[in-house]
DNA sequence: CAGGTGTCTAATGTCGACATTCGACGAATG
DNA sequence: CATTCGTCGAATGTCGACATTAGACACCTG
């Protein structure tokens, strides 16, 4: 196992925790200090986790205030799986012809195993089984650039909605629109690849918008 | 004329300079102790500044030992063209209805300003009124995770390859392609304008990749 | 009572010093 | 001669303290 060397690292994941657990919710500033004490490490090293969240968009920088858990309205929280999407989309497109048989075997399991565990009601399997799909094909670009904005998207909406996944799919329907998308692959058929990947991040983007606007309204 | 207050800040125009004047050049380490020695101030607001840039992609970080400016391989220089038509392809797409007459007018007003500069070789104003089009362009989407990513993309190409752009175009043809995208938001053909964005930055990656290219094989 | 003002607090911004680590150089070894 | 290992320098990583600023609250003033 890799040990994690610098304390910057360990913030990170810490505060990954905090935000997973809920014990950051949107909105909460991050107080520096406040995490040095409980670390027991002085300040430095958590401004340097904070920057390196800011770049993926977990905590949010106002200038003299401090950092904060970003409040996505529904539109923002659609604009940001829009953008994957779109990043996704035009990844997997241009790769098309990089799939081989074995990768959409691969693939092909992937969604069974989704499949399965929907049907199971076992929910973190699916969001994970979902997450090693997606990145699965958005790694079979050679387009770094790319990469690394899809990457950074897509650990930004994990953290911050991973607690919602579980609510909002239907068995048949998640396995049937991943199923959609590998076939769509199998079948070269280019533009047809784009629109398919844009629509389900559309939707997928939509739905977690609708469950977290009825969280927030019962909240109030 | 507002005023900088922080230092980060300013140590973030300060390295702009350095890199758009070569004092920095791809590959040269940004020493922090050196810099805050130069600059009359201390290593906390270079770092600052440094992870400010890390996320923009002007500086790239190696764990332990420092922040590089990057070299980037001609792939790679595509490749980030090609994210930044992606981006934009799609937001002038779906903001396809958002342009107005005017606005349409105001883009014919770029493209001729645009020739005119080009065929009296003011090489510097041909760039900024590039740079105003195409700002002009992606700020016309509301999706504003999107334009994050394209404004960071373009600074970062702005910075890196500014002094390679007055080397690359003629004359017609840089008010041509302009035109073209021009024309085909005029049209209000959907697909015609993101293949068409796409493809002119694509050929730009292109062309700045060879320009780079050829200059790095003869100082070598 | 409403509006502006001053003070106070708690947070970020900056500082200088010390700890740790990477990479280079050169000596010892086979 | 090639290889390994230890040492050293210079850079980043971290620390604790001080400076500065945004926001809240009580106070003054009309």
């Amino acid at each position: 196992m890799i040990v994690k060397k610098t304390y910057k690292d360990q913030v990170i994941d810490h505060i990954y925790q905090l935000i997973l657990t809920d014990e950051l919710q949107p909105g909460d500033q991050v107080k520096e200090s406040l995490l040095a004490v409980q670390m027991g490490i002085s300040r430095a090293p958590i401004r340097e986790a904070l920057k390196e969240l800011m770049t993926i968009g977990l905590v949010e920088y106002r200038p003299q205030i401090g950092n904060f858990i970003p409040i996505l309205t529904p539109k923002q929280i659609i604009d940001s799986y829009t953008t994957r999407g779109v990043l996704e989309g035009y990844a997997v497109m241009i790769a098309g012809e990089m799939f081989s048989a074995e990768d959409l075997a691969q693939l092909d399991r992937y969604v069974d195993e989704m499949g399965t565990a929907a049907r199971a009601g076992q929910h973190k399997e699916v969001v994970d089984i979902g997450g090693d799909f997606h990145d699965f094909l958005a790694a079979h670009t050679d387009n770094l650039q790319l990469l690394e904005y899809t990457n950074r998207l897509s650990l930004k909406l994990h953290v911050l909605f991973y607690k919602h996944w579980g609510l909002l799919y239907k068995p048949d329907e998640i396995e049937q629109r991943h199923r959609a998308i590998v076939d769509s692959i199998r079948s070269r058929d280019k533009a047809g690849i784009e629109q398919v990947i844009r629509a389900h991040y559309v939707e997928t983007g939509t739905k977690i918008a609708t469950v977290q606007a009825a969280r927030s309204e019962t909240a109030a």
